[in-house]
RNA sequence: GCGCCCUUAGCUCAAUUGGAUAGAGCAACGCCCUUCUAAGGCGUAGGUUACAGGUUCGAACCCUGUAGGGCGUACCA
């Protein structure tokens, strides 16, 4: 049931009798002050301008001819035309019972199921996964699980970067240590390490550096010597990055892995195919698209360079194999591409030159969904003290710790391995929420502190006003499947929570449409507070409330777990019977 | 130079995409545990939405300009 479907469809019918053409919308939304009711149409004074009529006798018709018998207490008009309605609590109760008695709550199904790739991850193999690949993991993995959860054919697609100029110092520094120590193979175990020491001689030293680049053409010519090395670099790098993805409670696996070499065999194709369309053309040496919509003002155009000078690939040219994979080979209907918003310039550029060439089938969508920089305490590009990248996998070993001092410093009753457990699905929580739940297209600031937080609209919030509802199950000895009666909303905490858990599915749609995560965190953050309120104004298991009012108090508990349950599970975080 | 983005309470962030009196959490102050987990609840205080104009019934949001900041801009990814 979406509540604001059903009063847009009732609103723009009633439009219809009152002679209001279909082009203006009845624009339903919610209201932010009870006294304006539960939802407002607001699409009266639009209409009015429209029509050069009184919005207030335009509202009046719409009202008259507006059928929300059973629904709707009263509808009134207000100021300028704004149209409240207050809907019937024993409507919204009925709902919710009726909402529980499902198996997926109130997340329907798409009607129209969609072949959807997601783009997202996509480390550099190089190097150790550090802070600033936790973006686009993590909101990736949330739009995924979401499209997934409607009924959508989800592929996942982690675009890994295996395949640049640094596998070429990591070969070479490889080499002159396999020498050094006798032909015997060093231990990498310190796979960052490994790449600084690289990095640091390819900047000094002239000849590593050529050396360097002449592995990297050696290696993507299919030499076996380098393809032995590279190999042995990718399979550390691969296990790193699963091991990060499975405490991050990430749905990525090593079949969702489509690496950078994957398409290096249809490189030297997309070159031809925009040859011979007269797209790529030579300029200075290299192969480059001129394309008249990626113009300035001044009629300026950036080129797109395909092919470098020397011959070699650049990214752009694996995006263009990549999004001509997607669409000709997976068949997809939507790509979406979690990317820093850095790129997005890059990303303009390989969607216009897949557009143009044809690499991209005309009806598929191309997405990117740009994330904002992580910025250090003083509002700068961030960096550790002293100067290099925090690591994700010291920084989520950091957020356990800390849920376990939590866990300590509030006397819990947990100990031993579940309290490990728990321990781990709170700190991890809190650092993947974090995240989610700021707008995902600004800047955000890196803090430990907040980061870490375990107040306010935090995944352990949310988490403890799920162990609340479990507790009350646990202590009255109920099993939460099989409460008897029917709710009846009496105190106004339980009608704002009731109309809150019937708007889960309108969050999680606008999720899946506009791919930000945080308003489905916002929604249950939400929810969860006026499950708070709720818990300190109605009492449950004291001994002086009736049974049915417990009955329906145990059934808006229970509606509240299972919707805080799935919500979370649609972000990726856990959550637990007790605290 | 050109392009994209940002500026909201002391701090970190929201604001259902143009709706009514801009909301939360930290931090501050005051209450509430013999009662279902106080990681909580209730309350007080905190704002010229960077600035100046404009558009209209109505602007944090749209347009123009200004200031400050970030990022990108021909062979890195």
């Amino acid at each position: 049931m979406k509540i604001r479907e059903l009063l847009s469809a009732r609103v723009r019918a009633a439009m219809t009798a009152a002679g209001i053409p279909d082009d203006c919308s009845p624009l339903v939304a919610p209201s932010n002050r009870p006294q304006f009711g539960d939802y407002q149409a607001n699409g009266a004074m639009g209409a009015a301008k429209k029509l050069k009529t009184n919005p207030r006798e335009l509202a009046a018709k719409i009202i008259d001819a507006l059928d929300l018998e059973g629904i709707a207490d009263n509808t009134e008009i207000a100021g300028p035309g704004f149209i409240n309605i207050h809907l019937k609590a024993n409507w919204l109760a009925k709902q919710v019972d009726q909402s529980l008695s499902g198996d997926r709550l109130q997340l329907a199904q798409t009607a129209t199921p969609k072949q959807i790739v997601v783009d997202y991850s996509s480390p550099n193999l190089a190097k150790e996964m550090h802070v600033g690949h936790l973006r686009s993991t993590i909101i990736g993995d949330a739009l995924a699980r979401i499209l997934d959860a409607q009924g959508h054919r989800v592929i996942r697609q982690n675009h890994v970067g295996d395949w640049g100029t640094q596998f070429g110092m990591l070969i070479t520094h490889l080499q002159d240590q396999i020498s050094e120590h006798d032909g015997s193979v060093p231990q990498l175990s310190d796979l960052e390490k490994f790449y600084r020491e690289s990095k640091q001689r390819f900047d000094d030293e002239p000849a590593f550096a050529d050396r360097a680049r002449a592995n990297v053409v050696k290696l993507q010519a299919g030499d076996a010597d380098c393809l032995h090395y590279w190999r042995t670099f990718i399979d550390i790098s691969v296990a790193h990055s699963e091991e990060i993805y499975r405490k991050l409670n990430v749905t990525l696996s090593t079949e969702d892995i489509c690496a950078e070499s994957a398409y290096n065999d249809d490189l030297p194709q997309v070159i031809s195919d925009l040859q011979a369309q007269g797209l790529a053309v030579e300029s200075d040496g290299a192969q480059v698209v001129f394309l008249e919509e990626l113009a300035d003002k001044k009629g300026h155009i950036t080129p797109v360079i395909v092919q470098k000078s020397g011959g070699g690939y650049l990214y752009a040219t694996t995006d263009l194999a990549a999004v001509r994979h997607r669409c000709h080979t997976l068949s997809a209907d939507r790509i979406l591409y979690f990317i820093d918003a850095r790129q997005s310039l890059h990303m303009k550029q390989v969607f216009a030159v897949a557009r143009t060439a044809g690499f991209a089938t005309p009806s598929c969508s191309l997405e990117h969904h740009p994330f904002g920089t992580m910025m250090g305490e003083d509002g700068k590009p961030f960096k550790t003290r002293a100067g290099g990248t925090v690591k994700l996998a010291d920084l989520l070993d950091e957020a356990v710790i800390r849920a376990e001092a939590l866990l300590e410093s509030k006397g819990s009753v947990l100990d031993g391995e579940i309290r490990r457990q728990t321990a781990r699905k709170i700190g991890i929580g809190a650092v993947k929420y974090a995240d989610l739940a700021k707008t995902r297209t600004n800047d955000y600031i890196f803090s430990w502190e907040s980061m870490l937080s375990f107040e306010g609209n935090t995944a352990p919030y949310l988490q403890y006003a799920f162990t609340r509802i479990r507790s009350i199950f646990a202590k009255a000895a109920i099993d939460p499947m099989a409460i008897g009666g029917s709710i009846t909303l009496a105190a106004e905490q339980e009608k704002a929570l009731a109309l809150k858990l019937l708007r889960f599915s309108e969050a999680v749609d606008q999720v899946a449409d506009e791919a930000y995560p945080h308003l489905l965190c916002s929604y249950l953050y939400e929810l969860s507070s006026l499950f708070m309120s709720f818990y300190e104004a109605c009492p449950i298991l004291r001994s002086d409330i009736d049974s049915a009012t417990r009955d329906s108090r145990l059934r808006l508990c229970q509606a509240t777990a299972r919707t805080l349950e799935t919500g979370l599970e649609l972000l990726g975080i856990d959550v637990m019977e007790r605290m």
